[in-house]
DNA sequence: CTAAGTAAGTTGGACAGTACAACTAAGTGT
DNA sequence: ACACTTAGTTGTACTGTCCAACTTACTTAG
């Protein structure tokens, strides 16, 4: 067997070497927003049908992918996402994929993970129009997940978080007008510690990120200025990362 | 459909939702090394049996799941590193996952892809084991791969060249023994491009990766002082890129 | 109406790490 | 002896963060 190559391995290989067992495959989205001060997960309620595994667990969104429906694994996710929450165009990157003989009591199962950054809006819009949706705390004390879903929404934290330290990704948590400080507090939740306000500011401006527009934001206090992604909402990639106070 | 939800969606479910047709899933792993001052992947030269796909192509070494020995998807990725390089504890990491209904003819297929960042000196030893093993310059033109494979060797190379400007993961490529500019010269082959010599020794030297030994590499010039990585053999991330000049 | 309070946004000095270039050190080949 | 090469150091300029103090604009209490 150590000369194995190409897509000719596996057991019980005969006639081409396609008739032994294949696992399950799935798509799943860990679908980020930010909602009360802090860094929110949508998740669903499994059902408790005949043969369904954990019932009534919380899950991450997801499902079979469509052999007959679905060209390609970003197509499936984005079909999930879209069906699910009706959202366009958020930020969809995929995770990795978690496999294994014991995740799925029903079999070898693969699961190809994605995760998406979706505005508060629009995660109230998915609340509201499905009674199974929750949103919970992404960080705090959870709920114990259906699957080895609890281990894919760490490491989508994870990801998120090492991401945010050089990326201009939560501007996709954020609404479409908003501004420098609303924005950092997104930065402070997301990586959950206080950022430097004037390197803060430095920073994204001179980024190629955000354009401010005729408008100001009137608050209890000082008016603030409104800004708005540039119409290239590809995510920056920054020079350095935030301070890392001990 | 749209509130379907779990691992419960899909065409023709009946009975749990598991009789009906489920993608074909490999895993694929592209090696990387240095090799000739440039960065090299290792592919296998597929065979020609009747109904294998691809015949004779270049390929990335890999293969179907094997649902009865493999524990998981890294449990399987590290069988097949081992079996075909021999080499014990190289870098490996999750690449991503390719899924489509046309990337190979046998059927809707997805693989799961790694990449591995090994010694020259092992991947000599791997080409010198199997004839069908070829190692080919993974920046340069390369000749037609099967399946998608050429996608994701350029997946991979963007991924390492990214984490390259702000990880120690070239450390990986290098022998056990080395001097700071042949690290340094492993970087510049995998970026493409000249880093500064000073600002280079300042960020290796005050980064806990890399501590000097007692001995000295002596060549046709100044002899040059020989370091070798810490115990502690993980990615160092670093707080900012290297300059990259307009 | 005034004063205190709060958050937005600016300014300036200290500092760290890189960019760049010039330098010294230690070996080679002619 | 000399030029040549590469290892490694030194020093100045510069960029961008860190941090603290400041101004600006608005609200609320008295």
């Amino acid at each position: 067997m150590a000369g194995r190559q190409g897509q000719g391995g596996g057991a019980g290989e005969k006639g081409g070497g396609l008739d032994f067992p294949r696992p399950l495959t799935t798509v799943d989205i860990v679908i980020f927003t930010i909602r009360q001060e802090a860094l929110h997960v949508l998740l669903v309620r499994r059902g408790h049908a005949e043969g369904e595994p954990f019932p009534d667990a919380f899950a991450l969104p997801g499902g079979f992918v469509d052999v007959a429906r679905d060209a390609d694994l970003a197509a499936c996710a984005r079909r999930k996402l879209v069906e699910k929450t009706g959202v366009v165009s958020p930020y969809l990157e995929q995770l990795g994929s978690w496999g294994s003989a014991t995740r799925d009591p029903r079999g070898w199962s693969a699961t190809h993970a994605y995760f998406a950054l979706i505005p508060a809006s629009a995660a109230e819009a998915a609340l509201a129009a499905d009674a199974r949706w929750f949103a919970l705390d992404a960080t705090g004390v959870k709920p114990k997940l259906a699957f080895d879903h609890a281990e894919i929404l760490q490491a989508a934290v994870q990801r998120l978080r090492s991401k945010v330290e050089y990326t201009s990704l939560p501007a996709f948590l954020m609404p479409e007008e908003f501004t420098l400080p609303e924005l950092q507090r997104t930065y402070e939740i997301v990586l959950d510690r206080a950022l430097e306000k004037s390197a803060f500011r430095t920073r994204m401006l001179s980024a190629d990120l955000i354009e401010p527009i005729a408008k100001m934001r009137k608050g209890p206090n000082r008016p603030a200025q409104l800004y708005r992604l540039k119409a290239a909402a590809a995510p920056v990639y920054f020079a350095r990362t935030f301070n890392a106070p001990e």
